[in-house]
DNA sequence: ATATATTGTGGGTAATAGTGGGTTAATATC
DNA sequence: GATATTAACCCACTATTACCCACAATATAT
C-alpha cells in the first residue's frame, strides 16, 4: 500500500468468466493512482500476452510516440504495432476488466490466467505457456545477465 | 541497537503459526528505519529460501528495474522473474508477516522456521535443509574464497 | 525478589477480495 | 422498426485476509 503509485510486483493466479472478465488484484487497484480515474489500457505484449497499462502511463507513451518522426518505415510499423490492438477498459464496481475476443485469441488464454506485475505494467498470460517459457529462461545461459547483475545489485 | 539502520545480523528461531504468520526478531524490527512504515517485501531467494527486504531498499530496486526498456527481451525475462514472486507485507501489532503459499513451498519451510540476518536482507530457511546446505558449504575448496578475499577484509 | 515491560504465539471477528450470475441499457443486424 | 447480440451495471455468496485482544514466557528495572 505504501509502494509507489502505478506500480505493480507479484503473480496471481485467476479465472477468466463465461463474459471474459478477469479480476485485477486489489493490490494492484490499490497502487492505481486516482488520476487513472479506473481506467487502463490493454494491449498485445512484446510477448505472447496481453500488455496493461494505467491510462496516465499510456499516454506518456503516446508522448513519446509522437516523437518518432513517421519518415523512417521503422518508426511507422513500429508504431503501428504498438497502437494498432490498444484499447481502453474500465473496473467494474467488483474490480474486473473485460478482454476482448482480439486479445484472448493472441495470448491463448483460457479458463485460467496469471496476473503478473512488471512495475509499470502488468501482464496476463497462460499459466501452461508462461511454464514453457520459463523453462527456457533457465535455459539462457546466465552469463546473459552478467551486464545486469553489473547494473543492480538485488 | 546502534547498529546502522536496515541492517541485520545473527539467527534466530522460530514457528509458523496456523496463519502462517511468523515473528520477525525485536532486534530486526528496531533495525528498520521508520521510513519503512513497517513494510517489507518478500520474495524468492536465489536460494530456496524466502529474502525480505525493507520497503525502501526494495524501492531502490525497483527504480533500477524501470530504467530497463522492455523492447529487450533479456531485460522483460529479468524483470519479471525478479518481481512476479514479490509482495508486499506489513508487520502486524504483535511484529509479525503472513508468508504466502508460493514462498513456503518454495523454500519448503514447514513449522519451524530459521531466520538469518544477511547485512542487507532477511533470510529465512526451513532448518532442516539449511544444515544440509551448510554440509556442502565445508566442502568447498577454499581457494573459492581467494577472490572474495581481495574485496573483503575481515 | 518483586514488579513492570517486552517478546513470542494463539485465536476470534469484522472487513475485504474473488467469483458467479441476473437485469437493464446500448449497439448492431435484419 | 423489431429483434439479436453485446456490453454495462447491480446484487449475492464464499473464502481469505486484516485487525484486534489475550496470555504465557522471558527479560528489565526498582
Amino acid at each position: 500500500m505504501t509502494l509507489n503509485k502505478n506500480t505493480f510486483i507479484g503473480e496471481y493466479s485467476y479465472t477468466l468468466d463465461a463474459k471474459s472478465r478477469i479480476n485485477i488484484p486489489s493490490k494492484f487497484r490499490n497502487s492505481l493512482s486516482k488520476d487513472n480515474k479506473g481506467s487502463l489500457v490493454i494491449t498485445r505484449g512484446m510477448d505472447k500476452c496481453a500488455w496493461i497499462y494505467p491510462l496516465v502511463i499510456w499516454k506518456s507513451i503516446e508522448d513519446e510516440l509522437r516523437k518518432l518522426s513517421s519518415l523512417s518505415s521503422v518508426n511507422r510499423s513500429f508504431i503501428r504495432n504498438t497502437v494498432r490492438h490498444a484499447s481502453i477498459s474500465k473496473l467494474d464496481k467488483q474490480g474486473r476488466i473485460a478482454l476482448n475476443q482480439n486479445i484472448i485469441k493472441f495470448s491463448n488464454i483460457k479458463k485460467n490466467a496469471l496476473i503478473i506485475g512488471m512495475v509499470n505494467k502488468i501482464e496476463i498470460w497462460d499459466p501452461s505457456y508462461l511454464s514453457k517459457i520459463d523453462n527456457n529462461f533457465n535455459k539462457i545461459d546466465s552469463n546473459q545477465f552478467d551486464e545486469l547483475s553489473d547494473k543492480i545489485i538485488l
